[in-house]
DNA sequence: AAAGCGCTTTGACTTAAGTCAAAAAATGAT
DNA sequence: ATCATTTTTTGACTTAAGTCAAAGCGCTTT
């Protein structure tokens, strides 16, 4: 696929002239990256941004002992590491492929010219950092005023309703990289599963998840409910 | 002070033609709100945001039982409440006036309009949501990657490092609302001064609080050293 | 099939931080 | 000043979640 038409499909891209759409496609950079390949680290200058063609792209902040909180997994279509092109320079947070990954790269100069020419696309970027700013505050909330099973419910509850509310839901990460997500540890993460297997909420198969008790884990997502 | 003349010395609208300031000045409402009032509750349908002239915006959210997440506190010339404006519609938080205060209230139409014309204002909005954006991530890393004592050691240091690391820093807020801000709560936080007081850190007289050891403080908040 | 590797689970233990309740200080109002 | 209210501190206790270590599974690779 050439890189006119692959903008063109980019939803942040939408609404855009086809002549913008080859003006982009001109300061776009092709980058792929193999599984596990650090793409960009907290503290790194960064001088553009990224929107993945293929693959998952993982957003993490790391801590001094290694734990990370993922803050996004990102997939094609999305777009990722815009804020360092619009404030400071360095990148708030690491980045790595998630698994075998190509993307577009736009240098942010030349991509701040077309936004001054195209308010459009401006208003759809102000929409990404908006959408963006609501998912961290969301985290922010279970972080700070939420338990890990009330999470882990609410999470399973979320994947669930996008798959139509289907009981029989699919991880798409490793319960390790899942522990990241909601803050906590594998063990942690485990122990939990546990517990509500035992109570009947749900059974757990590898990556694929039964919900057997959807208002008893809608329960738990809502403090109604606890684990004992 | 007329309402165009509050409009130019807000940051957000700087490098606006006078012409536009005018415009901008004609959809700006006045509002203002006692102290303790609320402003806007999670959930609210959001037509507009915010820019403070006078006083000082509480931005937080609510759990179930009560406690409340402090995600910033807001003063003049800050504007808060944009994200409604450009995703979604609802308010991802709830606000109320830290103190009296005195806000112009831009309702979103008129305010996109304007947009669509000048790129300059969607760059300086899009700054605005980016710098959020750095300050939730780091409050997600905050809270899952560091413990209490780290977190308020770093607070203090960095209100220090405003008042060009001056030993003697004033809370502009309470410790109770401290707590709040810092992801925890208010018994907590009064043992770890108490401690940090007993091993020569500093002093606390109220709210004015002396730094003694700043290496020790600086440890504390890098994890290379321990409240025991 | 065996060996090796990463992921997940389990057990025993520690610990940071929350809860509840009461006292002590500070603030503000009459 | 005095009283009332709010904020801060302290104490005793509970608890959610982390640590460390070991085992168990499920893979792929040879």
């Amino acid at each position: 696929m050439n890189i006119v038409d692959q903008i063109a499909s980019i939803s942040l891209f939408e609404g855009l002239t086809e002549e913008q759409e080859v003006a982009l496609s001109r300061i776009a950079l092709r980058r792929s990256y193999n599984k596990g390949q650090v793409i960009f680290s907290e503290g790194d200058e960064g001088s553009g941004f990224y929107v993945i063609i293929s693959g998952r792209v993982k957003v993490f902040k790391l801590s001094s002992e290694g734990k990370e909180q993922i803050l996004n997994i990102f997939g094609p279509g999305d777009p990722f590491g815009e804020v360092s092109v619009f404030s400071g320079k360095v990148f708030p947070a690491c980045a790595d492929a998630f698994e075998e990954s190509s993307v577009l790269y736009f240098p942010r100069e030349s991509f701040i010219r077309l936004i001054r020419e195209d308010p459009s696309l401006s208003l759809n970027m102000l929409a990404v950092l908006s959408k963006r700013l609501r998912m961290l505050a969301a985290l922010v909330e279970n972080l700070s005023l939420k338990e890990v099973p009330e999470r882990l419910a609410a999470h399973l509850l979320c994947l669930s309703a996008s798959k139509n509310d289907s009981s029989e839901i699919d991880l798409d990460i490793s319960k390790g990289q899942l522990a990241g997500l909601l803050g906590t540890i594998p063990e942690t993460l485990s122990r939990i599963f546990t517990k509500m297997t035992k109570e009947g909420l749900l059974r757990s198969e590898g990556s694929r998840i039964v919900i057997l008790d959807r208002p008893g884990l809608e329960g738990v997502s809502k403090k109604d409910r606890r684990l004992s």
